[in-house]
RNA sequence: GGUAGUGUGCCCGAGCUGGCCAAUGGGGACGGGCUGUAAACCCGUUGACGAAAGUCUUCGCAGGUUCGAAUCCUGCCGCUACCA
């Protein structure tokens, strides 16, 4: 394939984002025909990638493909004050092991999506530069800064005005952002919309150092499996990665209708029309739209193979319209875990069905199990459990359930 | 430093003229129903132990008053606002 033209190349790299700070800029920097640093921050508390993360990650690999080269900045350092933008409040003190530890599964995951190879791929830790730097150093940085113009960031501004605590140290936080990118000489920064003013704080630092201002390309953040909140992994409304393809498929077909266009937007390469067709049109059916959003998702991350399976045994399972086998073991789904049962909860075969429940679904006190109970919430071999007092007969390959979608398989021991 | 206010269960937030408070309400979460395991909607549950009666632990922390305290008093700590 011949190299790709500066137009050809820009617009592919705009389409998506959110904001680009600016095209023209981008376009200039492109036409120079040289091969672009293009920066993403990697937080290291957070190892577990979600479809989230990969919206950026995608953005990154189609620089890549132009030939373009990533560099990843782990926050090692920056991680100590904590991103402001998070609600969450003291940050625990990573080891330097747990660091190194967090970016290994975060590059392993991140592989699936980009290209690690040397010639377009690059890692630096922050620490290299912002541990070294003396208090002059931070004077120096900081003054780069006003206040107000701090303050006009949305995260501080509605602390501030919801009466909120601001601690000083969080202001240095968008400062080391920027002086990583100076540091790095990047050419392009990468992140959600949330980093737009932490991202931009690296122009003005470039500037101020004689560099060329990075282009800050803005994306859209992804909402979560709820229809509501970002997707994160606190907010549990995420899919990983590393999700099996039985639970991608499941997650992706609990998300709300209207989510659809915009993970097809971000998530997959489907083009434009054929988008259209599945989201717009009042012909297609949701349900089947989404089950192809779901497979087109799963072969990103595991294989065709893999996401016609999950797709059978979402609808084996879930009886979606099939041939009415709908008796009890042909409802399974595929991989239900194994619990094993202590001998001394079992007497003559019978378990008190509190115990078993608790120690099957990891309940946090018999109360609760108590309910689920009494809520018709518990089964044994798809029969409901009506009565705590009751033992039941168990056996090793009973299968118990909770709820509509856990499951557990009995061994007894 | 001064003055005023405030600190409640996963979160927000009532209660605070003492008992009827394990503590109103909302959100979330969970279970059931209806569905396309979507959304919306309806019903229910949401401190622990107990079959239950009941018992225990919980309203920033530590003491005190009282037959009895989330509620009153004292000290401490945190947060907020105004003033300095």
């Amino acid at each position: 394939m011949s190299k790709p033209t500066t137009d050809q190349q820009l617009q592919t790299l705009i389409r998506g984002c959110e904001h680009c700070f600016t095209t023209e800029e981008l376009e200039k920097r492109l036409d120079s025909g040289k091969q672009l640093r293009v920066k993403l921050g990697m937080d290291p508390t957070a190892p577990d990638l979600t479809l989230g993360h990969t919206v950026v990650l995608r953005k990154l690999r189609q620089f890549q493909d132009f030939g373009h080269k990533a560099v990843l900045i782990i926050g090692d350092y920056t991680a100590r004050i904590g991103d402001p933008s998070g609600k969450s409040k003291t940050r625990p003190m990573l080891t330097p092991e747990q660091v190194k530890q967090n970016a290994e599964t975060y590059m392993k995951q991140a592989g699936k999506v980009l290209d690690l190879s040397d010639e377009k791929f690059e890692v630096r830790h922050n620490s290299e530069w912002l541990e070294p730097m003396s208090c002059a150093d931070v004077l120096r940085l900081m003054s780069q800064m006003t206040v107000a113009r701090m303050m006009e960031r949305d995260t501080f501004a509605t602390r501030q005005k919801a009466g909120k605590e601001i601690f000083m140290h969080e202001m240095l936080y968008p400062l080391m952002q920027g002086h990583d990118s100076v540091m790095i000489k990047a050419d392009v920064e990468l992140g959600g919309t949330d980093q737009t003013f932490n991202n931009l704080c690296g122009r003005d630092l470039q500037r101020n150092a004689n560099q060329p201002p990075q282009i800050v390309m803005t994306l859209p953040l992804l909402v979560g499996t709820d229809g509501k909140l970002k997707m994160s992994k606190s907010m549990g409304n995420y899919v990983a990665v590393t999700d099996t393809p039985t639970d991608m498929f499941g997650k992706v077909m609990r998300i709300p209708d209207p989510l659809m266009r915009s993970y097809f937007e971000l998530l997959t390469d489907t083009p434009e029309e054929k988008i259209a067709a599945l989201t717009d049109s009042p012909d297609a059916n949701p349900r089947d739209s989404k089950e192809e959003l779901a497979k087109t998702i799963i072969e990103l991350y595991h294989s065709k193979e893999a996401a016609t399976a999950a797709a059978q045994e979402f609808k084996r399972v879930h009886g979606g319209g099939t041939d009415g086998a709908t008796d009890f073991e042909s409802t399974l789904p595929d991989d239900i875990p194994e619990v094993a049962i202590p001998a001394d909860m079992i007497k003559d075969g019978e378990v008190d069905p509190l115990s078993v429940t608790v120690h099957c679904f990891n309940e946090k006190s018999r109360g609760v199990a108590k309910r689920l109970i009494a809520e018709s919430g518990i089964r044994l071999n798809g029969e409901v459990i009506t009565d705590p007092q009751t033992p039941i007969k168990i056996k090793t390959g009973d299968i118990l359930q909770r709820g509509k979608r856990k499951f557990a398989k009995i061994a007894l021991q």
